[in-house]
DNA sequence: GACCAGGCACATC
DNA sequence: GATGTGCATGGT
């Protein structure tokens, strides 16, 4: 298949799950800062327990980065405790501010302001940001047009017969943003809609279903039994 | 009760 | 370099 083809594959999809679902409206959070916290607090876990950790985050006005940098470590892990691995969690967002308090004067404006590939560098040097997550912070915090690669995205892209079921996270990303223009609200949607339509239908075991928008182009397209 | 969720770091081979 | 494991709560 030619770039040109990939692309115009690409696009489609995009447009398929648009249509199904409309925008998504992302990130779920008022402010950059509440969407870095939320970038660390859904690693490896559901929406709704992160929901929770924030508005615990929320109702002790801890959702500043003043704030959260100046509480005592127990008590962050207190709060984000319905998010999972809050004792890892809390380690890795205490990284996370230290880094930008010292880097940046704990400015995130300041911080976005950075040579945007230069601050990807510096945010994978922080323990505990991998690269879903610097690119989230990057993308849904920052407004920088990087493509966020997740578990999702590879399951998808690899049953629809684009991407190899082997390729890192790298080469993942290099493909969607080879093939796309530089957009940072089209990929904004873009994955916002990949996981809204994994979330439904391309789960780790679970088939696709009938109602699914991509599903004639779907190599695991599977007929679902009546359970 | 098993499985899964919007990852990442680290140990081991 | 690839593979395995710990981290933890909450919904289905």
């Amino acid at each position: 298949m030619s770039d040109k083809e990939i692309g115009k594959r690409l696009k489609s999809i995009y447009r398929l799950l648009l249509e199904a679902y409309g925008p998504q409206h992302w990130w779920p959070g008022d402010t950059p800062f509440e969407v870095l916290v939320g970038a660390v607090l859904t690693q490896n876990t559901a929406w709704a327990n992160v929901e929770k950790a924030i508005a615990n985050l929320k109702h002790e006005r801890v959702l500043t980065f003043s704030r959260m940098i100046n509480i005592a470590p127990e008590k962050l892990a207190l709060l984000i405790r319905p998010s999972g691995y809050f004792n890892i969690k809390t380690k890795r967002l205490r990284h996370l501010l230290l880094f930008i308090h010292s880097q940046y004067s704990g400015s995130l404006s300041t911080m976005f302001a950075a040579d945007p590939a230069w601050l990807r560098q510096q945010l994978l040097e922080v323990n505990g940001i991998g690269p879903e997550t610097a690119d989230s912070i990057l993308l849904y915090a920052g407004e920088k047009p990087f493509f966020v690669v997740d578990a999702y995205t590879k399951r998808i892209f690899s049953r629809q017969g684009l991407i190899s079921g082997n390729a890192d996270y790298r080469a993942i990303q290099d493909f969607f943003m080879e093939n796309l223009s530089r957009d940072t609200r089209f990929y904004n949607e873009y994955h916002a809609l990949i996981v809204r339509i994994g979330k439904e239908h391309c789960k780790k075991v679970r088939p696709l279903c009938n109602a699914c928008p991509i599903r004639s182009r779907c190599r695991r397209r599977v007929q679902v039994s009546n359970t």
